[in-house]
DNA sequence: AAGTTCTCTGAAACCGTTTTCATATTTGGT
DNA sequence: ACCAAATATGAAAACGGTTTCAGAGAACTT
């Protein structure tokens, strides 16, 4: 039914190779050849049968993300990794296993039956031994995000840890006291990380760590409300939350919310992951990941690794930059990015800041600015 | 390097052929035969090259959703598709298209050249040239959620114009005099549909229909926080609030509460696609569309089509259900999944509703249930 | 007992490309 | 003018399965 190569190159006049080469750019093709078989296949509107060519080359020119793709984060991730995988000519498929072991190993299957050429993979700790599996059989792959203990791999992940150091240090530094923290599942090496640098810390300052205030669940926005309930009726009631994601601090949000708890007010709250993108998130003080560049390295050195299979593993960290804004209530709390603020610039109605409508400019320089 | 099936066969004594009949269950193998290919295969440990398979066969088992997937609704849709593929032995695609029509573009050539067997797509209206091209190519798809005008393909939507005219007569029958409408893009079929549905209903009503009431945009939080900013500033202020989809609510929610105006005392709001996942969009009265079982059905379609291409294109309908809860302040309003029900339930912490602690119980009845 | 229909196995061709090898023809350097 | 390198084209084999065709014995009909 579909045109083929062979089909191409007999209207052209030319073998197959030629007609291959004329479409591929490679190898040696005189000008005039491949116009005429250009012209031949936009006749015949030829499409390459991608199937065939992976076969004889042993190429599918396809990476796959494996996480849980639905949330802005891996969005985000999955956005990085597309541009630098299809600028070298690669497509890719997300497949999203929501954290489950049994959709990850489903899905790995199938990646090493289609013959995949690389997998950027956020593992679970559970997978450490389909992970090996695929070590053995020689399948490329990289690890985004999260580490797994016992697997031999490139990395690519954030400075979690000491992304939470600061974050928790800088609580305490503006006189906190009683942070809770609320953190991911534990077969997520990122949920135990952050807790590590909470903890880290608190000791740091010499203060103890009750292990009563650091609750893990599920990244997802109904732990967060479910645990931020639980953590504030704690005595002493905490004075400050951690979200170690961003889900986690939405649902924190609407928990306080239906508390009657203001933020920073009554509760300081901070969190990892920046999502500027939700409105209900922009005054949030945050450990802000590089989630698209985190897709970018991940997908170079899966690249890297295509090209030299026995290179020694790579473990890149990037650094995670922690944005003060202004719910975490201290003095440098960015006023640019308050919910007043925002307020401010987004609404049509809203009243200018007082600052600006009575303060400091002496003469009155109107249109100054 | 890799396992091949002539060696497993070579290893079973028998010829490729019966090795494969052995691994796929197809034709005659005697159980003897049979077992020898498969401990051959488990010894070698073996693995399937799709990519051979998918030649020879002009199969790919691979079908592919096209989609802004990165959303809650899609998630729930994906999950429908893969239930129904996986099931029928197929493999899923999840191709983020951001509603881009230049992504869509690419993602189908793609998805042709490596022969996937078929396509179910979200089409913005943009695309409908590059869908008549995948008719001409005889390449297999299904149009879902939103339909394209001069594209025949088979169809599965929601009933969304109906629910549109039942949730704008619900807010009516309320008292409700001034709704504004927030809905998508305008070449994206749902946005418009959703928008009549809500002129309709004022029209059948009686009443006038203030097109300066309607505002299209993205279908994104921010836009819904921005156009809820712009509505309520308009004279006569609105007195109630549609959003043609849950992003937009959720924009809609926040910029309401920069306002400093309540849900549903000020101002009711109704929506589009349900999202009990979230727990800021627990009380709200929404448009609930089926969206797992769009999902299974699109892909029961896709398969028919595939098992019978010249069939005449089918349109599906689903029903979509009217959830009142407590958002949109009718007397009716379910106060199980009001917010403060919702408090109640998830907050150790919470007091008793006073109705249930004060009230019906005659004698005393402690420990009754 | 002869004719059908199942059951079981394999040989050879094929799917649509690209790789490898071979052969000309130019071009470039000296 | 001669040898090496670069340019240009093609024939044949290969990639790893499945389809098609074919043959033979076993089981079932009538």
């Amino acid at each position: 039914m579909a045109v083929t190569l062979r089909e191409v190159a007999a209207k052209a006049g030319v073998s197959p190779i030629t007609a291959s080469r004329a479409l591929n750019n490679s190898g040696y093709v005189s000008r005039e050849l491949r116009d005429r078989v250009l012209a031949a296949a936009s006749e015949l509107s030829y499409v390459p049968n991608a199937v065939a060519s992976s076969l004889r080359s042993s190429k599918t020119q396809l990476l796959a993300l494996l996480a849980g793709v639905i949330n802005p984060f891996w969005a985000a991730v999955a956005r990085g990794i597309e541009e630098v995988a299809n600028d070298a000519g690669y497509g890719v498929l997300l497949c999203n296993t929501d954290d489950d072991p049994a959709r990850e190993a489903r899905y790995i299957d199938q990646l090493v039956r289609r013959r995949i050429d690389g997998i950027i993979v956020a593992a679970t700790k559970d997978s450490a031994s389909i992970l090996q599996g695929l070590k053995r059989q020689h399948q490329a792959f990289v690890l985004i995000d999260r580490v797994v203990e016992g697997v031999e791999a490139d990395t690519v992940r954030g400075d979690g840890s000491g992304a939470a150091y600061r974050l928790t240090q800088h609580l305490l530094s503006t006189g906190y006291r009683h942070i809770g923290m609320i953190s991911g599942p534990h077969n997520v090496s990122t949920a135990e990380e952050r807790a590590a640098g909470y903890r880290t810390a608190l000791i740091d300052a010499g203060l103890d760590v009750h292990e009563d205030m650091i609750l893990h669940g599920q990244y997802t926005e109904s732990w967060g409300y479910e645990a931020a309930h639980k953590l504030m009726s704690r005595e002493p009631r905490p004075d400050a939350l951690f979200a170690a994601n961003n889900s986690l601090a939405l649902g924190i949000l609407e928990a306080l919310h239906t508390l009657g708890l203001r933020v920073p007010e009554d509760v300081a709250v901070v969190c990892f992951d920046d999502t500027t993108n939700l409105v209900s998130a922009r005054f949030l003080t945050t450990a802000s990941q590089p989630a698209q560049e985190m897709g970018r390295v991940a997908t170079r050195l899966l690249l890297e690794r295509l090209a030299a299979p026995e290179r020694a593993p790579q473990h890149i960290i990037l650094p995670i930059e922690t944005v003060i804004r202004s719910s975490c209530g201290c003095s440098a709390g960015d006023r640019e990015n308050s919910l007043e603020r925002t307020e401010a610039l987004l609404s049509p109605a809203a009243v200018l800041p007082v600052e600006l409508a009575a303060g400091s400019g002496s003469e009155g320089s109107y249109g100054q600015r």
